[in-house]
RNA sequence: GGGCGAUUAGUGUAGCUUGGAUAUCACCUUGGAUUUCUAAUCCGAGAACACGGGUUCGAAUCCUGUAUCGCCCA
């Protein structure tokens, strides 16, 4: 709606001014009409009644007397300006190219390599490669980044248990704790083969002190970047986190670069830092001699307002690293965009703040609310996890039987390639349709939706889109379209789709890709609407005309589907 | 104990940044069209802003109190 206003603008300033009305207050509130019926933009007219001593409805009139607009037409509605944007102007939107952007480095996911990816983790990575596809699409330049924890603790019990625990022993102890085994197609994946082991030695640990004393061992040496600890631990973990990222690449989710946690410690860019922060205002030292802020003067409320980033023994902590990994990130990026749970929200405060005091600018933060089970919060440590391997296929297989009866005609194989691609993207669909803040419980049947309002309608209009284009045949559409005869659901269609540029710039300025979800799928409603009352191709003739529509339609909708991860099959 | 966020029809959600028209889109219930250029369609009806107070000509939106839920802090 930006690019509306900006030319709209000019003409109103013109036109306020012939009327009389001071000031330009006026101009935010000039914004996207609530009544679609009634125009593009609105003005209300209520403050320049007591301005000009008359009525709002009088003020609305005067307005639209004095406008004169090239783009559109204006009409005073009761106390409001409606002005409606011209075809004309609307289709010169739509060959638009978005304008090439600056550079952003987008992380997320970055989950513990600790056991498979779970519906969980899923809303991360689904947000934040939503995120990457719609920078991508609005033409910056984006670097997908996956932070990988490669010395906690939770990598440290993998690797102690993958070193010290015997495979009778690893179901042995599932067994005592209740966490069942389940066969399935994926369970020699390393993922799903060595999380059993993690597992095993968490419920050990509760009864066995050497456990933890033997972790703390090796966790300790990690942090003093024991280049044998680190091989160990890379050994552990690689082969699970190869997995997670099978699992993510079947969700159409990839990354362009991998950092590891250590390489802070083996640069010495940590040691560095810390050295750096004793010279804050804000630096104090504790009795057993750990270094901290204080930042209770920084706004941060609470028991503790410390934030402590050196051990007494000298060695960082999780949160200095991430210093350090900030420091390193803005060496390879104009921007940085983070996306993290909930939980983290008051680390990245003290990070923000630990940051300024280091004159590091700070990053942009998505946080996101937790996804739930029905019956409780998501575990891997104890077994209550819905892992995406096993939602896939629960998708793809749901997917399977609808597609099996309204697709008869296609071979199986086929049918296997459809049902996968609608599996996925409703999956995905369904986590990025939601506004980030909002809790999400897991269900069954929601994950794996097909009604309208999700990925496989806006799919299905794709593909009928392609359809008939592929009925069409190869016919000449470069007259371009005659814009004069554009109304009812054509021209409705028109108007959405020159709205994308502006709908997908607004949802990532306002971190909201829910927003250019939701466009997305009025665009299929738009789309349907057009398809019932404007035929193609009529007893054999294809009206040139539509078919421009369809081609502009199918366009926009395949963008549209790669801008938030659904995959635009041609046929389904 | 303190901090942050959430609460919208039977269900799931949008709108809140920047107050303004009849509160969005679906599921659901229900009435209808159409049987195609791929019907996973289209048109209509029903039903909601957690509760109390305040600011305002005007509050789902801003302020404040309460309740409930989630997350975080030793």
């Amino acid at each position: 709606m930006q690019a509306l206003i900006d030319a709209v603008l000019p003409s109103m300033e013109t036109a306020m001014a012939k009327v009389g009305i001071q000031g330009d207050f006026w101009k935010k509130m000039l914004s996207r009409s609530k009544e679609a019926s009634q125009g593009d933009l609105a003005l209300p007219c209520f403050p320049f009644a007591k301005q000009l001593g008359i009525s709002p409805d009088e003020a609305a009139q005067q307005i639209v007397n004095a406008l004169e607009l090239d783009i559109g037409q204006a009409a005073a509605v009761g106390p409001y300006v409606n002005i409606r944007a011209s075809m004309a102007w609307l289709v010169a939107q739509l060959s638009k190219e978005p304008e090439s952007k600056g550079s952003i480095l987008i992380e997320h996911t970055s989950a513990n390599p600790n056991g498979p990816f779970h519906v969980g983790r899923a809303r991360n990575a689904v947000l934040g490669d939503t995120f990457v596809r719609m920078h991508r699409a609005s033409g910056y330049d984006v670097t997908a980044e996956y932070y990988v924890d490669d010395m906690g603790k939770q990598v440290g019990i993998l690797c102690w248990a993958l070193e010290n625990l015997e495979e009778n022993q690893v179901h042995n102890l599932l067994a005592e704790g209740e966490i069942p085994i389940e066969e399935s197609p994926h369970s020699a994946k390393e993922d799903h083969a060595r999380v059993l082991w993690y597992q095993a030695a968490n419920l050990l640990k509760a009864q066995d002190p050497t456990v933890d004393s033997g972790v703390t061992e090796l966790v300790q040496k990690s942090e003093e970047a024991d280049a044998d600890i680190l091989a160990r631990f890379e050994a552990s973990y690689q082969p699970v986190l190869d997995g997670m990222l099978v699992t993510l690449a079947r969700m159409g989710i990839t990354f362009d670069s991998f950092t590891k946690e250590s390489r802070f410690i083996v640069d010495g860019s940590v040691e560095i830092l810390m050295d750096q922060l004793e010279t804050s205002e804000l630096h104090g030292v504790a009795e057993n001699g750990a270094h901290f802020l204080e930042l209770e003067s920084k706004g941060v409320k609470g028991k503790s307002t410390q934030f402590y980033y050196r051990r007494g023994d000298g060695s960082s902590l999780y949160a200095t690293r991430d210093l350090a990994y900030h420091q390193h990130k803005w060496t390879r990026s104009g921007s940085l965009l983070n996306i993290l749970g909930e939980d983290h929200k008051l680390q990245s405060k003290q990070v923000g703040i630990a940051l300024d005091e280091l004159n590091i600018r700070t990053p942009e933060v998505v946080f996101y609310a937790f996804t739930k089970l029905a019956d409780g919060k998501m575990s891997t440590r104890r077994g209550n996890v819905v892992f995406m391997d096993d939602l896939l296929d629960e998708a793809q297989a749901r997917a399977l039987e609808t597609v099996k009866e309204i697709r008869a005609d296609l071979p199986a194989e086929k049918l296997l390639g459809i049902s996968e691609a609608v599996g996925v993207s409703a999956t995905r669909f369904n986590i990025a349709r939601i506004s980030p803040e909002k809790g999400i419980t897991f269900r069954w049947s929601d994950a794996l939706s097909l009604e309208a309002d999700s990925a496989p309608f806006i799919m299905y209009s794709h593909a009928r889109a392609c359809s008939i284009q592929r009925k069409a045949g190869d016919v000449d559409i470069s007259e371009g379209l005659n814009t004069a005869e554009l109304s009812g659901s054509a021209a409705d269609l028109v108007r959405r789709m020159a709205y994308m540029n502006d709908v997908l710039q607004t949802a990532i300025d306002s971190r909201a890709p829910h927003n250019f979800c939701a466009w997305l799928s009025a665009l299929a409603v738009d789309y349907n609407r057009f398809y019932r009352d404007n035929y193609v191709i009529e007893e054999g003739v294809v009206n040139i005309q539509n078919l421009i529509i369809s081609e502009l339609a199918r366009d926009h909708l395949r963008r549209g589907c790669e801008a938030v991860g659904i995959i635009p099959i041609e046929e389904m």
